[in-house]
Formats: C-alpha cells, structure tokens, sequence
DNA sequence: AATGAATGAGTCTTCATTCAT
DNA sequence: GATGAATGAAGACTCATTCAT
C-alpha cells in the first residue's frame, strides 16, 4: 500500500550503506542503485552528501528518541522499572534494524555534522540524563555525573548489541535479563 | 640523541588524523605535511595507505595490550584487585594519548582491517575474556558469556574516556575510583 | 547524423597520440583533450588506460585483416595476383590512416597487451602465412618457413610506408608498382 | 682484467632495460639495481635520463655502424659480395647483443631523441644508402631510390631476426643463405 | 519529476632527481 | 666518488555533482 516514496527508499539505502561502509566509503551512485534510481535524482531530495547524512542522522536519532519515549509511563513508577522500559527500549529500537543503530553510533561521522545534528544527539543524551537524574533523586542511583552513568549503560549497551549483531553471542531472553541486570548494578545504589 | 626516524614521526600524525578523521577523510598529503615529510617519503616505509594503517594499527594494538599486561601479577591476587589493575591499566593508557585509543576503536577503520589486524584485535580481546574468565572460576564474577561482560567493560570505558577526551567531565582520582567500583558491580557477583 | 560518439571520439585520439607518442608517453588527459571530453569520460568507456590500449589495438589489427580480405577472392586466382591484392591492400591500409598502422606496429604496446591482443596478432599473421602458403602449394613462392617469408614482405612495407609517411618519398603509382615487384621478388621462386 | 667501469655498468644496465621495457617503462632505480649502482651515481655520468639514452644510443648505432664497416672492402668487389657481408655483418652484429640491435630500432625512443641522435642515425643510414648506391651504378641493383630499397633490406630484416630472436624460428646456416638470397633478389637487377 | 552521461577537482601513488653523509 | 633516503611534481583514476533529455 503505502508506497515507498523514492526519498524513503534513498533514506533506507543511505542507511545500510552508511552503516556498513561509512560515510566516505560509501558512494553516491551506490546509494542510487541500491536505492533503486538514478544518480540525479538522489539531488532532488538532498543539496548533497552531506546533507543528506545529516538529514538521515536527524531523522535516525528522532525514530531512537521516540522509540525509547514510546509507552515511557510519565506517571512516576519505580526507578528500576523505568531502567527496565528503557533497557528493552533501546534492545527493541537496535533488534527492529541494527543498522539503524550501527548509523547512530558510527564515530565516523561526526566530522560531517552539521550543528543540528548535534543539537539532536544532545537532545538525546539529555534525555537519557534526565532518567537517570531523576533517579538519583529518588535516591536509586548513584550520586554520580549523570554523564558518566549514562555514557557506562549506553557505551556498554552498543557494544553489546555490536557484539549480538555480528553473530558472536544470541541474546536470549534469559541473557537479556541478566544483562540488564549487569547495567543496572553498574548504577544502582547498593 | 633521540631522533625521530621518519617512520615513527609518520606513524605518530597518521595516529592522529586517522583517530580525528577517519581512515578515508585522511589524505597522504595530510600525513605528509604533518609528519613534516615529503609525501612520496610515506612510501618508502608503507606499500600503501592502507598498509600504513594495518601496521599502525597493530602496533598500537600491541602497545594497548602490552600497556595492560604491563606489571600484571602472575601470581594470583584477587580478582577484585586483578580489575584495579585493568581499569587503571586502560585509563593510565588513555590518558597516555587520548588519540590513540580513539584510533584502535574507530569502527570505521575496520572496512580495511587485513587479517592480521583482526587476529590482533582477537588477541586483545581474548587477554581481556581470559581474565574475566579467571574470575569466574574464583566464583568472584558472574557466569555469563565472558564476551558479554567484557563489552559491558570495555564498551563502558571506551565511551566514558572519550567523554572525558571531550573535556565535558574531569576525570578526577575520586571519580574514577567510584567508576571502576560501577564497571564491577556491573560483573562481580551479588 | 552521423553523431560521432564519444567513444569513438576517444578511440580516435587515443589512436594518433599512442602511435605518435607511445603509451607510455601519453597521458590520459592528453587523450581526453584531444578527444574533447572530460578525464573522467574516458573511464566510462575504458576501465582502465591499459584496457584502452588493448581494445583500440584489437579494433584496429581487426579493421586491419578485414581491409586485407575485403574484396579477397575466394576463387583460385594467380598467386602474383593475389600478392598484388595483399600489397595494395596493405597500402590502401595504411594509407587511409597512417597512424593506425604505425599504432599497430608500435613495439612498445606490446609490453601492455593481453592475451587477447597476442590472440589477435596471431590472427594476422596467420591470415598473412596462410596467403604464403598457398603459394607456396602452386609452386610460386620459395619453399621457407613462411613465417620468414612474411617477416620479409611485413617488415619491409613497415620501414618503408614509414619512410613515405615522414614525407621523404613520394609514393607515386609508379614507384608501388615498382616496390610490389621487389617484394615479390623476395619471394618467389626464380 | 678490463675492470668494467660504473659508466659501462650502466650502459649494459640500461640496453637491456631499455630495449626489453622502453624508455618510459624504465625506471631510474631499476637500471641503477640492474647496473649494481647506487641511483644517485647514474647521475655522475649522466646529466638525466634522456641523456642517458642519447649517449646509449648514440654509443649503439656507432657500434653497429662499426661492426658493418668492420673489414668491408674498400677495394672494388662484386656487388653481391658487398651485400653478402652487410647481410652477414647485419646479423653477427645483432647475434652479438639482440638487445642491442632491439633497442636501437625501438620505434618509442624517438620521441625523446636529440639532434645528435637524428645525426647518427642519418649517418648509419646513409652508409647503407651508398652501398646501394654504388650497386645502382655497377649496373646490378634497380634504379629505384636508394632509400626505398635500404628500407626493405632492413625492413625486412629487422622483423625477420625479431622473430629469429623470440626463438619462434631457428636461424640455421642454411637458412640464412636463404634469406641473404631472397633479399638480394628484392633490389638486384633481374 | 527522473535520469545517467559527462565533468573535473581531488586523491593515491610513482619516479626522476637531489644532496647529506 | 658513491650512495640511497628524501622529495615533490606529475599521472592514473574516482566520484560528487550537474544538466540536457
């Protein structure tokens, strides 16, 4: 039904081709052929490369965002709950397309960001910050730099996926729990 | 006395720029003028761009790992105290050159990894599963895949030094003590 | 009409620059100037400078042997006569375009030639050795190796169209009938 | 005994480089490692390259001039005898060094040829041009430009003795006496 | 709107030549 | 005199981008 517009399917090719090659090594006819048209027309929809890498990050961290607030009860509930929504948000967003993920978190391309983009990470961090903020307050979570703590169970998080996704280790739902339960030890109050 | 040869002072910019650009934003002239050398000079040493970056990247891979087995007891000592050693061991060598570090974990490098570049990569990361796996059998350490444990660490150090490279948190005596306390409470057992 | 292709455009210039030059000494924006298109043209075409080289040759000893049997009796005629053929032929030849026949004879390619070009070559020549041989079964040309033979009549013509094309002798209708006479007289049994 | 000097060192060096690979294809250091010399110490005897291959070819063709002249009659002898020992002086010449005679009849040189070059080659041919001359006059070779008939003797056997040299055909005693005939009977008067 | 042939600026790499030892 | 490490100019080739169709 909904048909696939040809800006979609640029956006679907960039992606995978983004995540496994990087920015450099990734070529603009080879976006246009895997996406299925031509060369110009990818200049219909993007100024340039660039733009075109930005616009796909945005959007990228804006789809990782929502998935993460996506159900995030606002009414208060337990801190380790909210670790839990959070944990299986993020496993959740990685498994649904782990190039996605891969794109994300390619170190690569930062050099090419524009300062929207990132404006968008730090929206993303900050709210990653926020939750564990919020639980620190409630006296569950280590008084330490928010970023620290964050940047422990997300850098962790992504090498794990990473790790999952190459085929080494099957993340079964019993070693999911568990992992999240390392995580959750890393900045829990003990 | 010490004079640079003209390798090292190659192998020292490339350092650099791979870690800051990336392999493929890198150009030879920019190695070149950096490592005050004529371009052609590069050549002489390295058959090709991408030679130059499997023997950089196996050296450092090498000095990482000799820098972590660097004065590690062979006689044993608690695990507790075996992971004092390694979280300093990573930070004393990050700290070492920021750099450096950035470079062995740009993921971007890996499209051109030789296989000996990956045997190297194998070769650290099984230093590190072995000593979790030391851990286990003391019954200090949770029995989980010790690969997933190790990139729990690994992946949590890496993404909290580069917060620090980024000067946004100062990593202080007091803070790192209560990190490496995070990164085990994420492993040892309850 | 006749819209003449870029392709062809290339094989054109690429055909007087690698005979008056070499293949060594022109460069492929040499080419790409002469020929009217961009350096990155060129490519679209030609894989690579070498694939130019030894397409444009295989064209050329093809256009070659056909100039030779075009208009070839099939029918038995007399051997003097069929030498005849061959000599205008190769003169007519040569004549059309002297840089393709000093191209095709240019000793330097054939350090870049593939198999396919010695294929080619051997073609040529056979199709020469095969005229000799026939001659030889009627009793009309001198029972050698024919490939010596050909060398003889082959070799000569070379030096000396050369020789007419630097504009040191003209070659009148006259002097071709006489030079046809000397190189039959190489040949033939007396 | 005769130490060879370094200047002759790489003389020989280059003859053979020059003529298995061309000009161009011949790199510096290629006749520096062939010659057993240092790449710098080609430059004490040569001012460059292109030098180089002036003073060797200049060197090639007196030599070859040479070996022609060498014992040639200067009393009145039958023609035919004259062409006899050019015939044969042509070929011990190029049994001698095939390399050599390869390489002075390197159509790709040219190109970078010096006056001095052109001179010499025009001396060389003008020995030939009067031994045909001469003939002409004795009444027993063909009225026809000189330099047409000189093309077609060493037209023909510069090719014939290329083939010889690729070892595709045996240049028996026998033979030879063939093809000195088969020449002889291109330009001789019938 | 879509295409893909064409472009040429920019990259890697080679090699003639220099010069400090 | 001899060397070979060092240089940088020049060439093959790639690819982001344009534009005629």
């Amino acid at each position: 039904m909904a048909k696939s517009s040809k800006k979609d399917d640029i956006f679907a090719a960039a992606l995978t081709l983004f995540a496994q090659r990087g920015f450099d090594a990734t070529t603009m006819p080879m976006i246009a052929d895997s996406a299925q048209v031509g060369a110009g027309t990818i200049y219909r929809y993007f100024t340039n490369k660039e733009v075109l890498l930005n616009e796909l990050f945005q959007k990228s961290i804006r789809e990782f965002l929502d998935a993460l607030k996506q159900g995030f009860p606002n009414e208060p509930i337990p801190v380790r709950d909210q670790f839990h929504h959070i944990f299986r948000g993020l496993f959740k967003f990685a498994e649904s397309d782990p190039d996605r993920l891969k794109f994300i978190n390619s170190t690569g391309n930062a050099l090419h960001f524009h300062d929207e983009s990132k404006e968008s990470v730090n929206e993303f961090m900050g709210f990653l910050n926020e939750c564990i903020h919020k639980g620190q307050q409630q006296g569950a979570i280590l008084i330490l730099p928010t970023e620290a703590l964050m940047n422990i169970v997300y850098g962790a998080f992504i090498h794990l996926f990473e790790h999952f996704n190459k085929g080494l280790l099957e993340a079964t739902p019993e070693l999911m729990n568990q992992l999240e339960e390392c995580l959750w030890n890393a900045i829990r109050v003990h």
